[in-house]
DNA sequence: TCTGGGGTCCTAGGACCC
DNA sequence: TCTGGGGTCCTAGGACCC
């Protein structure tokens, strides 16, 4: 059989990366990407920021203190790494075309004309495969190849920054057997504690133990998977994904919540958003769950399965709230998520056409624009995408005090100057993040780089 | 230093049915 | 008249991934 090669796909530092490509001034500075609030975490930390031991799921605060005052700290910017992420995968797709995407910025391909090929060969698909991404999307992304999508995985960490890293057969075993357990996809940290506290250190040890033993240490269907990997032994194929099993939203008060009635509120608006998504998906949910984390970080969920699967927000998010536990009696309450399952397409036609109509009319009646929301918008906050009436696109770099600094540039201009603004000034008002990465010319350049094969 | 938000999969017990 | 075995669905919790 013709040896097989698997490709994993990992762009490097993504978010970081988006802002440095989309904001010039921040390209070579430390920048940190996640929540600003006290509770905040990474979720993306540039190569400068990292160099000072911040990294991604961190607390912002730790990692703003390790980086000190030289931090830049950014809201995320969803809609944009969304586009970026799907123009890279696109590109990827021209020479890769049956990807399984692991996230926003991670995919696994095995490209078929690869099958059988030699080590320089896949080396030179690699190198292409990078270089299309980056001329495209301007963004850098990282290869590994091997004999399977772990140790593809494995080979794009070691490939990482800005790299290629092909693992052959003969190299494979030894590579393998000399790394930490912590490294196979599947253990994390409870897992990797049962191991050492029987001595296990490696991928090789773990490879060394019986069927029996590794069963017993991680259980029955998890603990032969992972043995299987250890071993090498790896022929899960790469497949598209399946549409998603669960849509859901939560959100982390900045204080935790101790009566009932703040539980109530606050569900409405996380309900409203997971019902949005469930809208865009299309289909209906059968199940709703509630999730409420406590301050101990332990959580609860409760769930209710409904007859049928309903789109409907009133029905889906009424059960969320019937489904509620009580501040006084769990302890105070830091998270609350609503989550939706079951999803199935529901009959389209309404039991009640009058009063469906009704309902439709008024859902859609007021759709906010730009305008409405900055018509009523809060204070300017940093990170902000602007436009200004004579400068274009900008973003905005320092606020406070009834005046705001504005950058003006995008991944189209280069490093732009920084203005001095009134916040009130008219000139200014909210514009789409996405424009920072299209703003003036993207679309003449994608057509010029899809024309050179 | 005090831990986000969006997912997948596994386990285990109980209800219910045949 | 004290008792089965299998299958499916539902619920709750938890490990793990990025």
């Amino acid at each position: 059989m013709a040896t097989r090669w698997v490709l994993h796909l990992d762009m490097d530092a993504f978010f970081a990366s988006v802002e440095q490509l989309t904001r010039p001034t921040l390209r070579g500075r430390p920048v940190l990407v996640g929540g600003v609030g006290g509770r905040g975490v990474v979720a993306g930390a540039s190569y400068e920021s990292r160099v000072f031991g911040a990294r991604s799921a961190m607390p912002m605060l730790q990692a703003k203190r390790l980086v000190g005052a030289a931090a830049v700290v950014l809201p995320p910017r969803g809609v944009v790494y969304g586009t970026a992420s799907r123009r890279v995968f696109e590109t990827v797709r021209t020479l890769v075309p049956v990807l399984e995407q692991l996230s926003f910025d991670e995919a696994f391909g095995e490209p078929t004309d690869l099958a059988g090929a030699a080590e320089p060969e896949v080396e030179a698909f690699c190198a292409e495969l990078r270089s299309r991404v980056l001329a495209v999307t301007g963004l850098v992304a990282s290869v590994g190849a091997g004999s399977g999508k772990q140790v593809a995985k494995i080979a794009s960490g070691l490939a990482k920054p800005d790299g290629i890293r092909v693992i052959d057969r003969d190299e494979e075993a030894t590579l393998l057997a000399g790394l930490p357990v912590r490294r196979l996809w599947g253990i994390g940290p409870v897992a990797e504690d049962r191991l050492h506290r029987l001595g296990i250190e490696t991928i090789g040890a773990l490879a060394a133990l019986s069927e029996a033993e590794v069963a017993n240490i991680l259980g029955a269907t998890v603990g032969p998977a992972l043995h299987r990997l250890a071993r090498g032994v790896d022929d899960r194929p790469v497949a598209e994904n399946a549409p998603a099993k669960q849509i859901s939203a939560e959100s982390t008060f900045a204080q935790d919540l101790t009566t009932i009635a703040q539980l109530r509120e606050a569900i409405g608006p996380i309900g409203d958003h997971a019902h949005k998504r469930l809208t865009k998906d299309g289909r209906g949910a059968r199940t709703v769950t509630v999730k409420l984390k406590r301050s101990d970080m332990s959580t609860l969920t409760r769930s209710a399965t409904l007859p049928y699967a309903t789109t409907e927000a009133t029905t889906l998010i009424g059960t969320a709230r019937r489904l509620l536990l009580d501040p006084v009696e769990i302890g105070p309450v830091r998270l609350v998520g609503v989550g939706f399952s079951g999803l199935s397409q529901v009959q389209q036609e309404p039991l009640f056409p009058d009063l469906e109509t009704v309902e439709q009319t008024s859902d859609d009646a007021a759709p906010v624009t730009l305008a409405d929301v900055a018509a009523t918008a809060p204070a300017w906050r940093v990170g902000d995408d602007v436009a200004h009436t004579d400068h274009g696109h900008g973003w905005v770099q320092g606020a406070g005090h009834g005046v705001m600094t504005v950058r003006f540039e995008t991944r189209g201009t280069g490093p732009g100057p920084a203005r001095t603004f009134r916040a009130d000034d008219p000139a200014l008002t909210r514009a789409n993040p996405v424009d920072s990465l299209d703003w003036p010319d993207f679309v003449e350049e994608m057509a010029r780089h899809q024309n050179t094969p």
